[in-house]
DNA sequence: GGCGATTCGTGCGTGCACGCACGTTGTGTT
DNA sequence: AACACAACGTGCGTGCACGCACGAATCGCC
């Protein structure tokens, strides 16, 4: 545990490795493994608000906006003016979106398995909390600090 | 477990949360956080080549490039000839960049703590295996179809 | 010693991750 | 009711992650 950058390190190591095969499998479907995540975020949660999506991803707004556009261009997803707020617009994927993200989701299932094989079955459950507790904390520091500090 | 994407989202979310707070804390230092990686990596090999050098970030050669080219108008690393291939250029750290690389160390430090924060001290090395061994599981598909499959 | 295959770096194009600033709309306070 | 304040989306700029295609140099094989 002398070298405290090995933590970091090995987990840039896995997301990039990830987001490269993943990238690769979808190329010939013309699509990236960001979009894929996008549309995955959907396909859970129609009819969101841009910002609601981004947070779900998790990424950037402004991120976001520029994948939705090139995603409305190639019909996968569609905007539209939300209901009770006329500065949001809500988004949902299209029918043509719904059967592309099920072509991606069964065309990235080797992906996932392959992530699974890699690590002890027994351990799984317990590095996805230690990826979610990693990411929490590291958000949470802003979060914290800009929720009143003052406060009670 | 019934969810097979929820690996890849925790670990796509605990990676951007680091990228994020990284490049955050290494803006005032005008730096970024893959610029320190980059540094990093050349603290630990110096005078390498850029393949080599991206081989270990791990980063495509063209990104690298993309850096070193940023980098050394900040007169943080030099390029030069290789010695025995010409074809090659070596990549160092200046003096500039030595010093600068100790800074960031020292101000990136309470990221690397809130990590291992994150997560059981006893569970570190595991994780960082778990992380390795995807990265290596995701890299070899590739790896083992380049090399030969024919041969014995 | 020559000659094909490989490797190094470069250059270009696309898409994503952000920060920051702007105009518009909705909300809460007084 | 009016006005400060916050939230939504947009637009722009910078840097990184790649793929792909080149020319130049090195290596390996015969």
């Amino acid at each position: 545990m002398q070298d405290l950058s090995e933590l970091p390190m090995a987990l840039r190591s896995a997301y990039l490795a990830m987001h490269r095969q993943t990238d690769a499998v979808f190329r010939q479907h013309g699509v990236t493994a960001d979009q894929f995540v996008l549309l995955a975020s959907l396909s859970r949660g129609d009819a969101l608000t841009q910002r609601e999506l981004a947070r779900r991803m998790p990424s950037d707004p402004s991120t976001v906006r520029a994948m939705l556009v090139l995603l409305e261009k190639q019909g996968l997803i569609g905007r539209n003016v939300h209901p009770n707020d006329s500065r949001a617009r809500t988004v949902s994927l299209t029918a043509v979106g719904k059967k592309k993200f099920q072509q991606l989701w069964i065309a990235s299932e080797s992906i996932r398995l392959q992530m699974l094989e890699a690590i002890q079955p027994a351990k799984v459950a317990e590095i996805i909390d230690s990826l979610r507790r990693i990411a929490e904390q590291l958000n949470g520091v802003d979060a914290a600090n800009q929720k009143q500090p003052q406060k009670a």
